[in-house]
DNA sequence: GTGTTTATCGTCAGGAAGACGACTATGATC
DNA sequence: GATCATAGTCGTCTTCCTGACGATAAACAC
């Protein structure tokens, strides 16, 4: 391979495709939009797209989810919480066939983000939605209205499937929960993050006695809230803890 | 994007590059290769090539994989081969600049061998061998020889220090280290690849007691050897279980 | 006030893990 | 053959973590 002839290896498109995960009414969604061209024309796809000649992926990946998602300084109120969102890679997806039309290698990306207004994609307010992940991974599911929904376009319910799991492990022993949070959040909130993303329901005490006995896990703002009704509980901000120890530990398993 | 034109989106060379992992008297070895070509030409580089059109990419790992040691990836599908190895896909890296030729973004991915003999590639005997991880990430690192040795090519040294934290975290949960070892193992020889992986000295009576009361790890064989010395060793194999309950808690962290 | 909801503290039993003593079964050395 | 070095295996003890769950606290709705 000394010298380089572009015919002599094979010309690949590449693209990065978007997990973007929050959790909205204690359920577990992710962001879901409509193709409107073939093939799988109609149907409901990850957000993404191709990397650009001068790009990073991790650039691509962030580019997309500010075009997705809307959140770039367009919501005063949160901005914070948009900056905050995390972006990871989550994995590679290159099947020969994988992409009908051509050779298609795509860099998946799981986000993380607080639970967001409605989302907007291209002014087309139709053509992205939050979903339940349950509904977008059970073939044939049901949708938010109750009406049957077709698999996801090509082979996205796989990625949704790894980036699902890639967040239910992770929060167990890093503290990427926090990052379904706002800002400020209470115990209470953190722990219907878990739940929510478990799939599990938590002892409150024991919930609480973890968490704030993890070492960098949570920091106190001073601050108290009653936003969820009963006692007033305190706000807490994420810690600089990035790795938890000892880990959350998820039952069963 | 509706019609697809070759035009319509930048071309991109995708490569796959191993790092492959082995421990060696006590020591996490990497596979590296001696570059015979510009760029960095005759500096160590981590084994890869370019993924064939028609080629998934696990398939061109294992393609690689086999290519350069021999070895056959171990299929969970099929029945434990002798010379089988774990291969996963590690991370994939896309900066623009990481090759100064053209675009090139390359799938990264990790292999774990146990101990082989001495690496062969293409017939050149001198073009590859095992170096110590520490020796390779070290800037300007001692070789076998103790001479200096310039770092990895390109972003080698970023990817190789990817693959040995994922080889460290990932033993700690699951059954990967028994990837080291051979088909038969003592508990002795199990402990020493968790030693070397994370490089601290584990009491040998408390990991006995770990290994051999975590279910679905080891299964006896009923054979005994005296390869280490001292009193003869049961010999065991893996067992089913991929995620260990509970973990291998690794010191201090 | 009463009831409801959520938050927070405390207690207790069972289990896991680190520290470490003791014993066993080989080969090597004198 | 006796002794020693080496490695493997079994126990014990203490400490800490966890799950189960009782009890109290502070808000709101009526």
């Amino acid at each position: 391979m000394s010298p380089y002839d572009p015919s002599a290896f094979p010309p690949f498109a590449v693209t990065v495709d978007l997990v973007v995960l929050t959790v909205r009414r204690h359920a577990l969604c992710a962001l879901a939009v409509r193709r409107g061209e073939s093939p799988f024309q109609g149907r409901w796809a990850l957000p993404g797209g191709f990397v650009r000649v001068d790009e990073d992926l991790s650039a691509a990946a962030a580019r997309e989810l500010v075009e997705e998602t809307g959140l770039c300084a367009h919501d005063p109120e949160s901005p914070v919480q948009v900056n905050g969102a995390h972006l990871e890679q989550l994995a590679t997806y290159g099947d020969p066939k994988r992409d009908p039309r051509m050779r298609v290698v795509s860099v998946a990306h799981l986000a993380l983000a607080p639970d967001l207004p409605a989302p907007r994609a291209g002014g087309d307010a139709n053509s992205a939605r939050w979903a339940p992940v349950d509904a977008l991974l059970t073939q044939g599911g049901y949708g938010r209205e109750g009406e049957q929904v077709a698999p996801l376009a090509f082979d996205h319910a796989q990625i949704l499937a790894d980036g699902v799991e890639r967040a239910r492990s992770k929060i167990e022993y890093s503290s990427l929960a926090t990052a379904f949070c706002p800002p400020e959040f209470t115990v209470g909130e953190l722990r219907r993050v878990y739940e929510a993303v478990w799939g599990v329901a938590l002892d409150p005490r024991n919930f609480h006695r973890k968490v704030t006995g993890t070492p960098g896990f949570l920091v106190p703002t001073g601050g108290t809230t009653t936003r969820q009704g009963g006692r007033p509980a305190q706000l807490f901000r994420a810690g600089g803890a990035t790795l938890l120890n000892p880990p959350m530990l998820r039952p069963d398993v």
